[in-house]
DNA sequence: AGGGGAATGTTCGGATTCGGTAAAGAGCCG
DNA sequence: CGGCTCTTTACCGAATCCGAACATTCCCCT
């Protein structure tokens, strides 16, 4: 959360804590955008308002640099432009003030539930490190450079950073990119996955877990 | 849309219809829920206080047979527990009355953007790299010079350049484009690209992605 | 510390699948 | 009937997948 004013700042804590949400507090724009970059949270909560860089600001250089992380606007100014600008800007709700707390609470589960619910996540940018993986466009970028992916290497890749950390053993893998009716043995995902990461370069983001099988960088 | 208020429905159809959205109005939630499973809509407005079924009722009841359709709600009580309720209900968005024609338009459209794969929304002109197509005229140009396209041809550019860069299956393309009940097989849907390939000449946009499908460039 | 064994990384070519293309049949409408 | 469009099919070249074999790394046990 990107907030400047304590008062506001305190409330919206306490509520979302309350609600088994960790929230991390910025107080201006540059520093919440360096926050946002550095610690990867589920959603932010920007207030239009800020000292320096609005948050509008944050949302728009958040969003260029392929960061799709949910973003929720508080505003003070209830007219349409904000409005408009915001949504159009690629933020996904805002809430105006004064709200109520436990509204802001209920937006941002409805933002989480809508994000995590199974097209949208499939459909929404991921960020692991120095990579990364756009679903929808099937594009994948390390260090910035665009790196070319086969269909079965992307969906391994996929898969992978589905869940950063989580690892995945060699059958699963097998069930999640090969489908159930997959025929290959399970050196073949040795082989993907060492071409990946040659194609990735230095940024290799898939770690192996011996004896177990691979993960993604969390 | 379902809204038992004329005055309202008339208002909200005038500037939906101004924005290059075809509507289709039912006046009671039962015709609503009817229509949404037979028109299948790329979005549901829904007035929660509505004569026989009520709106969130409809959304339920869409909800459970996994039609995940947006649904934006209109309603008269500002209250937390229908915001709340209506949130976690599976809407995307709701609208508190009085409100202006313009928000509910510019939700509408963050909502359609937020929801991948919608099929083409807007009737502005859509242009990549040297190709323009203008949906209202069903009009091609490629480098500037005309070109005639047959009905599906168009069809099929229009859904690939309504969101650029985004991977389309074979599948979606023929649901998106040939209708839900189509019964042609995939690869009607390749030779169709060469068709507009090769009208489209060296400017061809449509790129493939092997082993998943086709997109227009970004 | 060293050795054995297992797990993983790497390489490479045949086999397979996938998509482009052409052509022909089917349906539609004037 | 004739032209137009859509659909299906067959074939071919090319991308890519799979698996085996070999090389390397890591772990564990003595």
């Amino acid at each position: 959360m990107v907030e400047d004013e304590p008062a506001i700042a305190d409330l919206v804590r306490l509520y979302l804590t309350r609600d088994g949400f960790g929230v991390h507090l910025e107080r201006d724009g540059a520093a919440g955008l360096a926050a946002a970059r550095r610690l990867r949270p589920v959603a932010c909560v920007l207030d239009i308002a800020l000292p320096g860089l609005a948050g509008t600001e944050v949302c728009r250089r958040l969003r260029e640099a392929g960061d799709w992380t949910p973003v929720i606007f508080l505003t003070a100014r209830d007219d349409e432009v904000d409005r408009v600008v915001g949504l159009e800007l690629g933020a996904d709700d805002y809430v105006t003030k004064p709200f109520s707390p436990r509204e802001l609470v209920a937006r941002v589960r409805a933002v989480l539930r809508r994000t995590a619910g199974a097209p949208a996540t499939t459909e929404r940018p991921r960020v692991v490190g120095p990579v990364t993986l756009d679903p929808a466009r099937r594009t994948v970028t390390a260090a910035g450079a665009p790196v070319q992916l086969t269909s079965t290497e992307f969906d391994l890749l996929a898969h992978l950073m589905a869940r950063p950390g989580r690892v995945f053993t060699r059958e699963e893998l097998l069930a999640g990119v090969w489908g159930y009716a997959a025929h290959a043995g399970t050196r073949t995902v040795d082989v993907h996955v060492a071409q990946v990461r040659a194609k990735l370069g230095p940024a290799s983001v898939i770690r192996t877990h011996r004896g177990v099988g691979y993960a993604a960088d969390a």
